[in-house]
RNA sequence: GGCGACGUAGCCAAGUGGUCAAGGCGGAGGUCUGCAAAACCUCUAUGCAGCGGUUCGAAUCCGCUCGUCGCCUCCA
């Protein structure tokens, strides 16, 4: 499989060192508010492309952090009252739940910031050791200029940073690009001990450590949104190389394109967002990942009532090919053969291989869906392709299932009542009446279709 | 100011040197149906921001112009 790496700029192939576990490192969230969307597209993707890994024969060791102490947590939680710690273990508790009902799987581990000192401390100490970093009045900063390779990720110059630097340069920093290991505590903020005094680690810092303790020195994939290239993702390379000698940290990195609503990116700081909440109150999980893998990962992605909707429509065009039932079935049928779901898998796969290209995946299953539907009104015997059209689409994440269903089953019984009242009606040819039932369980939600085998009824959307 | 992307049909979005420019949504017509829905069939970009250039051949490579976005500060 080619992978395309932000680091070199070209596809690779993607080969694990012992050749069947990747260690793959996804950036985790902050958690001081809900996630939104653009949070869940990254998710979802890295989501895919595991499966995919998965479904190809690789064991995946994923580890994915939680940032659950920074300034933006310390900001919240004394404006709220709150603990620090609390609110972060609020919103990773919803966040939890909102990536469960989106269908992402687990990663392997969760680390958090606060869970890894004594990792964050080591590799500072080392750094330090090294003279890759300098202490200063209880802060410790990495000296960026050590390192002649500074940049190499974001494909920029230390020169080039300064010219347009927002940064305000720390008074206790050595030169202005430094960034921080490890921050002094201020008065009231939550704090850690530590050889110069009690403070915080920076925010890059964790991410080296976790990925250091929980995948090894070199690790095959390190993945987040493409926002996270600089300074995150810079720096993380920065420490981790520095303190371990070796290289590359990471074998290939991997950045999805962002989320845009409207003409601008959704953001926390920007608060032009919806939240995966909202998505998921009106939209199936299906949906939504068919709208997030119906674009290539690297591309920005627009976001839109319209084209959310749309993805709601595409979601229930698979659905109904997966449940369709041969016209065979009737005796109707003559026709013996079988569709063949061949072809498109092989397309499905082909697409994958090269740099993770879903929406050609998508677009062979929708291309599926239609010889399904057309082998169903053939005659044809469709089981074997509606299988692998359920097997292909979990390997993107996609359950098939129709919304609602705890409560589908309490109400079954009922809907099945009317249905029968009203084929009652239409054979007795009392269609105003039978037409308006139809018109009030449309109205409540629930869509009927009849058919030569009868009528057929589901939740919408 | 520096760096990096992008601009493809009404909307979303693949394609990135050579049979027909994927797929979804929407729209038009048709088949089926008591009607509807679903499904199926046909159609919906002689053209890929604009202008030059390279090439036997370009949406695809190069240059310029216009427009949009991202990063350079926290951010998936």
């Amino acid at each position: 499989m080619k992978i395309f790496n932000t680091l070199t700029g070209r596809k690779e192939t993607l080969a694990p060192a012992d050749g069947k576990t990747v260690r793959m490192y996804v950036c985790g969230i902050t958690p001081y508010s809900a996630a939104h969307v653009g949070h869940a597209m990254s998710y979802i993707l890295f989501d895919a492309f595991r499966r995919y890994l998965e479904y190809r024969g690789f064991a995946v060791r994923h580890v994915q952090n939680f940032t659950d102490i920074d300034d933006k947590i310390i900001d919240r939680a004394s404006r709220t009252g709150e603990q620090a710690h609390d609110l972060a273990e609020r919103h990773i508790a919803d966040f939890f739940k909102e990536m469960d009902a989106l269908n992402i799987q687990r990663a392997t581990v969760y680390p958090r910031a606060t869970q890894e000192l004594p990792k964050i401390i080591e590799l500072i100490e080392g750094l330090i050791a090294k003279s890759y970093a300098y202490p200063a009045s209880g802060d410790v900063y990495f000296r960026v200029r050590k390192q002649a390779d500074y940049g190499k990720l974001s494909h920029r110059t230390l020169d080039g940073m300064q010219a347009g630097a927002r940064v305000e340069p720390g008074a206790q920093k050595e030169y202005p690009l430094d960034f921080a290991l490890w921050k002094a505590a201020k008065p009231g903020e939550p704090q850690w001990p530590s050889p110069w005094g009690p403070g915080r680690p920076g925010w890059h810092i964790e991410c080296s450590a976790m990925a250091l303790r929980h995948l090894g020195e070199q690790i095959d994939i390190h993945g987040g949104g493409q926002d996270l290239i600089f300074p995150h993702h810079e720096n993380e390379i920065a420490q981790s190389e520095a303190f371990t000698g070796k290289k590359p940290f990471a074998g290939i990195w991997m950045h999805n394109g962002l989320l845009q609503l409207g003409e601008e990116k959704m953001s926390k700081s920007l608060g032009n967002l919806i939240t995966v909440k909202e998505a998921l109150a009106a939209h199936s999980a299906d949906a939504i990942r068919l709208f997030v893998l119906g674009a290539y990962y690297r591309n920005p992605l627009k976001f839109s009532q319209e084209t959310i909707e749309a993805a709601d429509r595409g979601a229930q065009r698979l659905r109904t090919a997966a449940a369709a039932i041969s016209s065979s079935g009737t005796g109707r049928g003559t026709v013996a053969d079988a569709a063949d779901p061949a072809p498109f898998r092989q397309r499905f796969l082909d697409a994958m291989e090269d740099d993770f290209n879903a929406p050609q995946s998508v677009a062979a299953l929708f291309d599926l869906a239609r010889e399904i539907n057309r082998g169903a009104e053939e005659g044809k015997s469709i089981a074997a392709a509606q299988a692998q059209l359920r097997e292909l689409a979990a390997v993107l994440g996609l359950t098939l299932q129709e919304r609602a269903p705890q409560s589908q089953a309490d109400i079954a019984p009922f809907i099945e009542l009317l249905l029968e009242t009203r084929t009652n009606l239409r054979s007795a040819k009392q269609f105003a009446l039978a037409d308006a039932i139809r018109q009030r369980l449309t109205d409540l939600g629930v869509a009927l279709e009849d058919g030569p085998q009868g009528t057929r009824w589901r939740l919408a959307k």
